[in-house]
DNA sequence: AGTGGTAAACGAACGAGGTTCGTTTACCGG
DNA sequence: CCGGTAAACGAACCTCGTTCGTTTACCACT
């Protein structure tokens, strides 16, 4: 730490070099709620982070909204599509869902973020849809039917995306004894998962996604088992 | 508008009758975001709303972040858990799948607080839990397995919650020709759901919970099955 | 009846956050 | 050489949650 970060001040008036830039701006601040949550990724935090004033990064993004929409987009672009591609749907589904919630997992406080914002129509994250979509549709999904599965489907995972970051604890009815059953399944849950080295969280989505998924092959198979019906009686 | 809302200030002193509460204040405090939304229902814009200078409330209520957990409280008392008591596991499940969602959604705004913010062990809502959990052991689930079921069925419900509270173009490709897939399942969504007269949130909830529960209930019966199993060979 | 403690209101401030605006300087095209 | 645009600074502004001291009412105790 001694031939880096050149401590003078920087004088008013456009530096020879440009400092900033919006990519730079979202790593940053994607870093930054890494490492001390999103309270710790203000404006001000961010632009001390890059050794320049907070007013200089309205330059390059328009205001914290955007900066989030920005850190949202990185994140999204790093969950893996490619399963729909090469995999029957159910198991890209299934990869679908891993990635996803891992890539969140990498950054627990951007869930939160993500969860509330809307969808900028021009961002990378439609991509993802479109290939979601279209595994779907050309496995044999009614293309009317194939994005309210995909919202169902990421409902659970942003739900357990939003566990993931929670506190473990969250769910500790502590010691009290008026809610018994709710206490004893706590206490019963934490010995068999310790002793299979699983966490809840990691638990709890197992369970969901593979309910999710033999639940929606049911409904897959009741459809094409109707389809062919309808083709028999024609 | 001419009787009520004495305009005259109130003096510096103790009133001889309390004006606050800490259930008024939480009320107050839903009131408004249903009204104006989350960032419409801070400190001063309740103590605007009560008639009271925000250093008031602070005799009544910690801070914003206890006052957030009053409110998710106060919403949570709402969904009913009787169904637990009264019909078979699924069945109740799904009771309370629409209850919970239902609780939400008359209050949008705060399910993003719901999703964050830990859960107060002393609040109300373990009994909630403790309902559930009681409902499942008592159905067969295995003690160790309930609460990770519940986990999972909640971070659906959770995540259902939040697609009705996000705003309802979120998912809008707008005019893109470059995601055909998608945008293509988007409109026939759009059109067999507006004849259908369904909102995109209810169908993908449908969607989902019907899955969520055939999956559990394949779930269940092999469980059962594993038991006969294991009690037949003894 | 007086007296002291507690509690509930006010009012003024603090500090931190996002943001805006004017200024200064570098580059780029004519 | 000259003017416009863009990127940095620096000094504010505004809102927000919160804290602190003050004032006043009520209640319990002697």
């Amino acid at each position: 730490m001694a031939t880096e970060a050149a401590p003078k001040r920087r004088r008013a008036g456009r530096p020879k070099q440009n400092v900033l830039s919006a990519r730079l701006i979202h790593e940053t601040a994607l870093r930054l709620i890494d490492q001390h949550g999103v309270e710790g990724a203000g404006m001000r935090a961010i632009a001390a982070e890059l050794g320049v004033r907070p007013s200089s990064l309205y330059n390059h993004v328009a205001g914290q909204a955007e900066l989030i929409a920005g850190v949202r987009d990185l994140v999204s672009e790093r969950i893996p599509t490619a399963p729909f591609a090469e995999l029957p749907w159910d198991a890209a589904l299934e990869q679908w869902a891993l990635g996803y919630r891992l890539a969140f997992a990498s950054h627990p406080p951007t869930i939160a973020l993500l969860a509330v914002q809307p969808l900028d129509p021009d961002s990378g994250t439609s991509f993802m849809y479109d290939a979601v979509a279209a595994g779907l549709v050309r496995a044999g999904w009614p293309q009317e039917r194939a994005l309210s599965v995909i919202v169902a489907f990421e409902c659970f995972i942003l739900g357990a995306a939003l566990d993931l970051a929670a506190d473990p604890a969250m769910l500790d009815p502590g010691r009290r004894d008026d809610v018994p059953a709710f206490s004893g399944a706590y206490r019963a849950r934490g010995a068999a998962l310790a002793a299979a080295g699983i966490s809840p969280a990691d638990d709890a989505f197992g369970i969901g996604l593979r309910a999710m998924l033999t639940g929606l092959r049911a409904e897959y198979a009741a459809l094409t088992a109707r389809e062919d019906d309808a083709r028999r009686r024609s």
